[in-house]
DNA sequence: ATGCAAATGCAAATCGTTTGCAACTGATGA
DNA sequence: TCATCAGTTGCAAACGATTTGCATTTGCAT
């Protein structure tokens, strides 16, 4: 079980140029947040963090530039329990998710041998996975 | 891995009267419903069954219901990806689920060494499991 | 520089769910 | 059995997160 490491995200801007998307005024503060955050901020959070630089952003525009994004697989949304979604950066390994329930904390976490048992149990059922999600959500010892 | 087996609910109506709730007409209907439903319904499904059994009855009862059912423990509420809750009885011991991405179906199954991995992983971060979430998300193959 | 499709901000719409409120109805005790 | 009255209902309106229509603005290829 590995903690995943903080890989820094390629450059989006010229990825998603390349992909023939404009790089707005907008889109390069929310790839500044994105690439910044060391955390996992939901699109209200994207959205005041956005306005401290440019205070004529729009939250509609936060949500479109995330469902670019994770159309375009440059990040991820993860619904967890109850609240709203929250986003992280595609680019780190695969990994899953522990969440603080008492301060909404998120902690990551890998284990190779959970996945297996993941893949075996989906086989035996004759299915192919073509996602999944495991969250632990505990309280702290 | 064990499929889970179908193991009939307790007597929720004896049950709910004990803990000081009324068994009311609506109740009833939505009480057999869950004792007869074999999927897992969401709340409009609940809802459309009911009203065939009596369309005097309206949403939010079965919403108000649900969230009755679920704080007495008697059911248990699933926010699968993207769409709304869905319900199942909670009788049944502990399993998680495989989401068919194609027909919605829902596969229940349960692996003790995938529990044992949750634990320790928590425990190694210093968490105490209050409950997780494990959904795989596949095709038939 | 110019033109035009793409992207924006705003407000209104949407979806699943919850809630306020006046009317109704189970369960208890006379 | 029946009156009582808090618990429960149906309805409509409110809700939070997210999406969408539309008129206006803006990248960026020419």
């Amino acid at each position: 079980m590995i903690m995943s490491s903080q890989a820094r995200p390629p450059d989006y801007e010229s990825l998603l140029r390349e992909a023939g998307v404009r790089i707005t005024r907008p889109r390069k503060i929310i790839l500044k947040i994105l690439a910044e955050r060391d955390d996992h901020p939901d699109a209200m959070a994207i959205f005041r963090r956005a306005v401290r630089l440019d205070d004529s952003i729009s939250l509609s525009t936060v949500y479109r530039t995330m469902k670019l994004l994770e159309d375009r697989g440059a990040i991820q949304r993860h619904a967890f329990q109850g609240g709203p979604s929250r986003f992280e950066p595609a680019d780190s390994e695969h990994h899953d998710h522990l969440i603080d329930l008492d301060t909404g904390d998120v902690i990551e976490f890998h284990s190779e041998k959970i996945e297996q048992l993941q893949d075996e149990i989906a086989k035996s059922l004759g299915y192919e996975i073509v996602h999944h999600r495991l969250e632990l959500y505990g309280r702290k010892k």
